[in-house]
Order: structure tokens, then C-alpha cells, then sequence
DNA sequence: ACATGATTCTAGCACTGCTAGATTTCCGGG
DNA sequence: CCCGGAAATCTAGCAGTGCTAGAATCATGT
């Protein structure tokens, strides 16, 4: 019978789902730098080697965060457009990018800010990544060539505007104005 | 007589300055994450422990490297911007920024993606640092609150650009046409 | 020429990512 | 029920990391 290995292979994606979790709850409460094989090994009760059962290395574990914010990421911002009147939806995007950029700024950090080999905006490049993006081009009404680069433009300025504040480099203090110069700037954008 | 003293503080002064150029050049040429005490210590022909002697750890090292970074693009920033004419300043501001970011990868990172505790947009943040910001503000006219603004997210926008071409999460192929939507969305913002 | 103090180095610690090889656990057939 | 082989897991270790205590060297003013 099937089911003995069945379970087994059940029993592994489980602990593959958990050491991602493990790796971000950990990232999230003390720093990606603190993330180190040995850590995260205690906390999934496993040995070190078995991480590298299930990743290649430190990176990849890494990696797999990322995409797994993505995915989270595209469906808040679905959501965010959906839920707001058309005329709203930009505003209503960028905010929830911001709200997840900083709710939770080491899957955000994984995500756009790491070191990393996972492949963007390419033809071969993970479902979850490309629903990100069309979620964001989406925003802007039916998805072509001008929409694209406004589109790469907008979230180039959401990126700048998250990772700059979450440093301290630019303050926080004006951060509504910012939102509204923002807004204002791309809806009024010339067809 | 001092001269002794004094010429010992100039050969000191001068091996700190050799250290951030070799961290400096090794970032460029093979990463940061090649930059390791031992290496460093190796090209600058000294033992490890010197480099103890001028900075507190490696993360100093780098962020000598970013102050060093800031200063040379606030300058770059400057002439481009004396160089255009006025109604092309915030284009010329740009594409030098961008061109920046291009040119000198590793300082740039150092500058603005990696962890630092070097602070900005603060009343005691080092002077570069203030020059560099003022230098992009100063491309929108007379410093107020809403060219601080626009400033900041113009900012933000160009870095985001930066980072994710760099990384590409963007492709690079649609860049000449996002700067332009760019440039023409600032340019174009209501007073 | 020499004692003193500054300077520099050697050697080492505790940590990192990662892995070879020993050990344990599991499972199906007798 | 038990046992042999295979799969899973762990122990122990390597080479490299940032960083530092204490030994060794060098320069300096008398």
C-alpha cells in the first residue's frame, strides 16, 4: 500500500511549511541576522542537517519567506482595490502596500530588500510574483505598455518611500503628505 | 617638538582613509559580503586588529564607505543641476542620481539599502548627509515644506527605481520611459 | 643607550553555514 | 512477531566569520 509513503511525504511538506514560518517568526521578533541555522533548528525541535533536507542552503529558506509574503502581499492589495470606488482604488492600493511594508517588515525586507536569486517580472517567474505585479498594474485600468511603466513607477516610489522610512531616512512625520502628493501626482497622470 | 605627534596623526589619518577606499574597492569589485575583516586586513597590508584601532567593528567600516558615497553624489548632484537649465534641473537631478546608483553599486548599497545606524533627516545628522538631501530639495525651487515633500518622494521614487533595476525586480528595458513619466508627473505637480 | 609608552601582531574564542559519516527509526516480507 | 534493508535523523566536525586579550615590537624623549 501507498499510504505509509503518502503520509510520510504529508508529514514533510508539513515541517517544510514549518520551518518557513519558524524562519519568519523569527526574522519578524529579532532581525534576519539572527536567523542562523542553529536558531532556527531549536525552534523547529530538528537538527541542522534537516534544513538542508528541505532548502539548499540559508538563502533559500529565505527565499521561500519572500514568496510566501508575495502572496499574501497580492491578495491584501486585490483586496484593498476591490473593497475601495474605482476613483479610489490607487489610494487605497498604495496604502495597503505600505500597511504590509510595515506590519511586517522582515517578510518585506526578504521580499524587495535581500540579497536574492528569485526571478521578477520575467516570463518564467513564479506565479505568485506575477499576480503581485498585475495587482498593482491592475490598479490603474486595463493593463498595457503605458500602465506597465506607470505601474513599475508608482511601486519604485511605494518601495523608496518603505524602506527609507523604516531606516530613518526620511521621516516619518510628513508621511500623509507624501500619500496624498503621491496620489494626487499619478491620478492626475496624463493619458 | 609636536612635528613626531603630528606626523603620526597625518599617517594615521591616511591608513583610515586607505581602509575605506580598500572596503570600498573590494565592495565593488567582488560584493559586500566578500568584505570580511581578514580579507580587508590583507589588502590594506596590516593585521586585523588596526582596523579595530579606527572603527568599531565592520558595520563602521561600511558606513564610512556610505558617508563617503553620500558626499561624492551630493556633489555630482550639484553640478548637474548648476549644469542644466532651470526648467531641466529636476531631469538633469535624476538621471544623475540614477547614474550614481549605476556607476558605484556596492557604495550605494552601503549607502541606502544596508543596515546602518547612521541617521538622517535629523538636526544632529552628519553634514553630507544634510548637504545630499538639501542638494535634491534645492532642485524644486526654494525649500519649504512642500518641495520637502515632493522632494522625499521624488527620492523615494528614484531609489526604488535603483534598487529594484539593480536587483531585477523591474526590467531594465522600459527605464528611459519611466524616467520620463517621471520627470513629467513632478514636473506638472500642482503649487 | 635605554626605559617607557605607543603600536602592532599572534593566537585564540565563540560564532557562522554547511556536510560526512554514524546512528536510529521505520516498514514490508518471511 | 521479527528481522533486514532502507530511509530519516543526528553527532561531530570543517573552514570561515567578527572580534579581542595579551605578547612582542617599535619609536620616542632623556
Amino acid at each position: 500500500m501507498v499510504t505509509a509513503a503518502e503520509r510520510r511525504e504529508r508529514q514533510r511538506a508539513e515541517r517544510h511549511q514549518l520551518i518557513i514560518t519558524a524562519a519568519r517568526e523569527l526574522a519578524e521578533a529579532e532581525g534576519w541576522e539572527t536567523v542562523t541555522t542553529r536558531r532556527l533548528a531549536d525552534k523547529v525541535e530538528y537538527s541542522q542537517p534537516v534544513l538542508y533536507s528541505h532548502f539548499a542552503n540559508m538563502e533559500a529558506i529565505r527565499d521561500a519567506v519572500a514568496i510566501e509574503g508575495i502572496g499574501e502581499m497580492a491578495e491584501l492589495l486585490r483586496e484593498a482595490r476591490l473593497a475601495a470606488p474605482e476613483h479610489e482604488a490607487v489610494r487605497a492600493v498604495c496604502t495597503a502596500y505600505l500597511e504590509f511594508a510595515a506590519a511586517h517588515p522582515a517578510a518585506y525586507q526578504a521580499m524587495f530588500s535581500l540579497p536574492t536569486d528569485v526571478k521578477w517580472a520575467r516570463a518564467d517567474s513564479p506565479a505568485p510574483l506575477r499576480a503581485a505585479f498585475h495587482e498593482i498594474v491592475g490598479a490603474f485600468g486595463p493593463v498595457n505598455d503605458r500602465n506597465a511603466a506607470l505601474a513599475e513607477l508608482i511601486w519604485g516610489s511605494l518601495h523608496g518611500m518603505a524602506v527609507l522610512l523604516r531606516s530613518g531616512r526620511i521621516p516619518q512625520s510628513a508621511q500623509e503628505q507624501r500619500l496624498d502628493l503621491l496620489v494626487a501626482l499619478f491620478a492626475d497622470a496624463p493619458a
